[in-house]
DNA sequence: TATTGTTATACTCTATAACTATA
DNA sequence: TATAGTTATAGAGTATAACAATA
């Protein structure tokens, strides 16, 4: 049995911390860390995206997906509709009160954001990245993780590593 | 709002793979990969743990690690016997089956570590730990995160950083 | 008084499989 | 035939609060 501290164990643990701080912060807002994370996907994706998609962008299931997106259109967050083109689709995007919470998520968790960035200098965190990157592409399944979908640290780091 | 690619979001893909491949490959046990994690701190902590220590080393919660110990007591893999001290106590520990079981399970999961090894040299790797350790103790809610916890990733890895 | 653990409860996320409607 | 999404269903993890027993 492999001793030591394992890379696997941490990074639960790191992400974990994560979730748990995101949580907490959006708690007030009746958000989950989650539901955060799909609100900005949306935001990111201005256009509307299908649900599929919203899958794909946020790494989860359809299904998964649609039970998330009934909650947040309960809530008045997001439409769902008709898709211009593919009638099978739907058209997923915020209303305005959504993208107006969306705001308010995203100022809420400024300070986590702060913080995991004053943890790093520059060099570091880009190699933080590049480090996460690599190890998510190695264990997706499919390797659908299209090395062109991560332009800005499929390498450079290892550049000054080796320097 | 931030532009780029972020931490956070980086960090959650990377973890969320982990967690698919794990659940995958204990899936024909019939175990989760958190119910693995969970085995995994009885079976390094030697002796019994209470149920509020396994929460800590797990990054849980009291209640949350006890409907986990219902789960694997009806499968007979886990038992919590009565505190030899304190009475308000319970010891948990792996039966011999869970202990067998989790050496299958082990197996099982070698090919997702060496995968994880093999993607980084070892001065990658202890510099991946190393932030995976100074994130999480960051964003934990307790400092309770004693960093004689992590004695072997403290430091060192900034010594070769700039040199 | 503080702490360990239980119970009750509730909600979110996750995921599979069978289904429909459309491409 | 393949794909987008729905539905039904189930289970696992998460967490809070009230409680009992013990320290």
């Amino acid at each position: 049995m492999t001793r030591g501290p394992h890379i696997a164990l941490s990074l639960r643990l790191a992400y974990l911390a994560l979730h748990r701080r995101t949580d907490q912060a959006m708690e007030r807002f009746g958000i989950t860390a989650d539901q955060f994370v799909l609100m900005t996907a949306l935001v990111r994706g201005d256009e509307a995206l299908t649900q599929n998609e919203l899958a794909r962008r946020i790494s989860s299931d359809p299904s998964t997906v649609r039970a998330m997106l009934v909650l947040l259109e309960k809530q008045g967050l997001i439409v769902r509709e008709d898709h211009p083109i593919d009638a099978r689709s739907r058209s997923v995007k915020l209303t305005a009160k959504g993208l107006r919470l969306h705001r308010q998520l995203w100022t809420a968790s400024e300070p986590i954001r702060k913080r995991i960035l004053s943890l790093f200098e520059p060099k570091e965190a880009s190699l933080f990245l590049e480090f996460l990157h690599r190890f998510q592409a190695a264990l997706t399944d499919r390797n659908t993780s299209d090395s062109s979908r991560h332009p800005l640290h499929d390498s450079g780091a290892k550049k000054w590593l080796h320097a």
